[in-house]
RNA sequence: GCCGAUGUAGCUCAGGGGUAGAGCGUUUCCUUGGUAAGGAAGAGGCCACGGGUUCAAAUCCCGUCAUUGGCUCCA
């Protein structure tokens, strides 16, 4: 007897063994079409492996994560079946399904493989999909396994043989195609609908450069043809958004290779933009209790000595700089921590100075490889909005629920409405990683996740992933267009306090040591900026685009009129601007459009009479003719509504 | 840093061993208009940089630099 217990806690039972393919029919015939694989017992297994004892099972389609990894881990077996037919000889390393889709590595002993070749690969995949061939799933001996290597001459799996134990040994077949893996697998090849090779890169074989270099081919599949479309179509999109084309086009920041890669120079209109963040959260910082400082570039060698930072991350820093005559060694500041420690150590502190919140726009440089340079989301130069807050440990629960407050009002505004909070904790199988005693991390852990429940946040736990001086709380948000991005995080420390001796006077008349917890809703403003780029596409809030409308006169005769207006509309603090040029209305108005000025007004002749202006939406038209003050109005009712709290 | 691709006008890109091309932008002139591109003329390039091959190189080869897709890394 086999009882199956299903997500909505009815049970199954049987008599014999049972697949989970079985029991999708019973459900449904529709259902056991669209299922890709099952989660018996939380394992993912193939929907055709036989369950022969009672367990709980979920069965995944492409809906699931679990349903889409395992579809895209079968069609890497199938990319390399094509390629192995299309390039005899080809040596086959790993591959593995990721976030989006899946790649093989491949050794192409020489033969030539460009993106010219995709089109062949992607019609063979496709060819082969229509056999349907079953994935089977077939235990064998290792000493079987390396002989079917040697065979096949294949290096790459018979390294990857002497890794795993005999018995746990598992190859995978479909069609003419057999392959050392795990599993599991989709139920066959025919669920392969669409299958698109997607790009081409060098990787080493086990990540290691002193390895042989392969080739890393990417490629995704879906069920239907119409997925891959939208997919290729958000790929579009993406592009249309990316924050360096945006950035060039709106005129918010430049990269001169004379001043340096990885050197952001911002533009005036990108200034504007990202001095209006900043000035967005100083004002909640002030609201909630933090208190600025300001510290200097660079920092006495010494400094990063005692926090650990040159040790652990001295080679990912710039070189150190030498004063000519005294013989000093200073650093480019890479973190503000350490300046923020002695800003706490200047006078001796109280439990009553406690908690004491330091906050900075604080330009830190580090020296990132060339290759890893991105647009802003990865520079060599770059401002963190930092702040440490320096707390008793019982505090520390209350600080960073305040902390979460001021992210999610800062998501809010922002409208990044998706998002979760990765809580990171510690390796339990490996305690000696971790510094600073059981007790208070027990305790840290324990409020992290406690603060995050109350605060209603949808959580997942990493163990394993906290820093070594303490657990740690990321933002994961998805923008617009679904993609997912780390934005701000709050870490807590016991780390530095301890370094740097910090002390204060409790309430018993005896020294105890703060817990310093570090956080950056923004994370880095060029990061963040890049992100926030991409998420709105380029069509900033009103209260943050660098214009917020542009008046564009019918006429060169109605230029006086406009200035009429501007100057009004400053009165009411809108920033503003005028379209003087020679230019029909539909150009002034495309060229404005094209700049996502978010509001338009129109003047001319009957407008110039009325004493009226005609505004129009950016993205949407005509709004019809109103008084200038009632636009005014309505301008500062709608910024008063985005920053609603 | 490593591998691949790319580098031509301010921008987007075509071309390709023998006067350097287009569209957009820019400048000047004409046009003065009602909700997403009015017209004309002109300016603008050491074809990334340095070597080589060649009678001749923007074009072919080598190197450098930068950008870019990945890999590795990310306090």
């Amino acid at each position: 007897m086999v009882n199956i217990t299903l997500p909505d806690g009815s049970v199954k039972s049987y008599e014999h063994k049972v697949t989970s393919l079985q029991v999708a029919t019973e459900i449904s015939e529709g259902l056991a079409r669209n299922v890709l694989a099952a989660e018996v017992n939380g394992e993912i297994w193939d929907a055709t492996r036989e369950i022969a004892s009672d367990a709980s099972l979920k069965l995944l389609t492409f809906d699931s994560d679990g349903g889409k990894s395992t579809m895209w881990h079968s069609s890497a077996h199938l990319l390399a079946e094509a390629l192995e037919s299309l390039f005899p000889g080809v040596k086959l390393a790993i591959g593995p399904p990721i976030e989006n889709g899946f790649y093989y590595d491949v050794d192409f002993m020489g033969q030539e493989f460009t993106d010219k070749d995709f089109k062949k690969v992607e019609e063979k995949m496709i060819e082969l999909a229509r056999l349907k061939s079953p994935f089977e799933r077939i235990e064998i001996s290792k000493a079987d396994a390396v002989k079917y290597f040697q065979e096949k001459d294949d290096p790459y799996k018979l390294e990857l043989l002497e890794g795993l134990e005999d018995g746990q040994i598992t190859f995978y077949k479909q069609g003419g195609f057999t392959d050392l893996c795990r599993g599991p697998h989709i139920p066959h090849t025919g669920f392969i609908k669409a299958a698109k090779v997607m790009s081409i890169a060098g990787a080493y074989w086990r990540g290691d450069e002193k390895n042989k270099q392969l080739t890393r081919v990417y490629g995704i599949t879906f069920l239907k043809n119409k997925d891959l479309t939208a997919h290729l179509a958000l790929l579009e999109e993406a592009k249309k958004r990316d924050h360096r084309k945006l950035g060039k086009e709106l005129g918010l920041f430049h990269f001169s290779p004379t001043v340096g890669m990885g050197l952001p120079l911002w533009l005036p209109k990108g200034a504007d933009l990202r001095g209006r963040l900043e000035n967005f959260l100083k004002e909640e910082q002030r609201k909630t209790g933090y208190l600025p400082v300001i510290t200097p570039h660079i920092g006495n060698k010494k400094l990063y000595e005692t926090s650990g930072h040159w040790a652990k991350y001295g080679d990912d820093a710039f070189k150190p700089i030498e004063t000519p005559q005294e013989g000093e060694v200073y650093l480019l500041k890479p973190m503000n921590c350490p300046h923020h420690c002695e800003i706490y150590k200047a006078v001796p502190r109280s439990y009553r100075d406690l908690p004491l919140r330091l906050a900075e726009f604080g330009t830190v440089y580090r020296y990132e490889q060339s290759g890893e340079l991105h647009g802003l989301t990865r520079v060599r130069g770059f401002t963190q909005d930092d702040a440490h807050i320096f707390c008793a440990p019982e505090d520390v629960k209350e600080e960073v629920g305040k902390v979460i407050d001021l992210v999610l009002y800062i998501f809010k505004v922002l409208k990044f409405e998706d998002f979760v909070a990765q809580v990171s904790l510690r390796d339990p199988g490996n305690p000696d990683k971790y510094i600073g005693d059981d007790e208070n991390w027990d305790a840290a852990e324990k409020a992290i996740q406690e603060i995050a429940d109350e605060k209603g946040l949808k959580t997942i736990v990493e163990l394993g992933e906290a820093a070594f001086y303490g657990p740690k709380l990321d933002f994961m948000v998805r923008d617009a267009i679904g993609r997912k991005w780390q934005l701000g995080t709050v870490q807590i420390d016991y780390n530095l306090p301890e370094r740097f001796e910090l002390e204060y006077k409790g309430s018993d008349n005896e020294s105890h040591r703060p817990v310093m917890i570090h956080r950056a809703p923004f994370g880095s403003m060029e990061r963040f900026c890049a992100i926030l780029i991409e998420h709105c596409a380029g069509k900033f809030p009103l209260w943050l685009t660098p214009e917020q409308v542009k008046i564009l006169p019918i006429s060169d005769r109605f230029n006086s009129y406009a200035k009429e207006v501007l100057e009004l509309l400053n009165n009411y603090d809108i920033r503003a601007s005028i379209d003087e040029r020679s230019e029909k209305i539909g150009r002034k108005i495309r060229d404005a459009e094209l700049e996502r000025v978010p509001y338009m007004i129109i003047v001319g002749e009957k407008e110039a009479e009325s004493g009226e202006v005609s505004p129009r939406k950016q993205g949407e038209g005509d709004m019809g003719s109103m008084k200038i003050e009632t636009f005014a109005e309505f301008i500062q009712e709608e910024i008063k509504e985005l920053l609603a709290n």
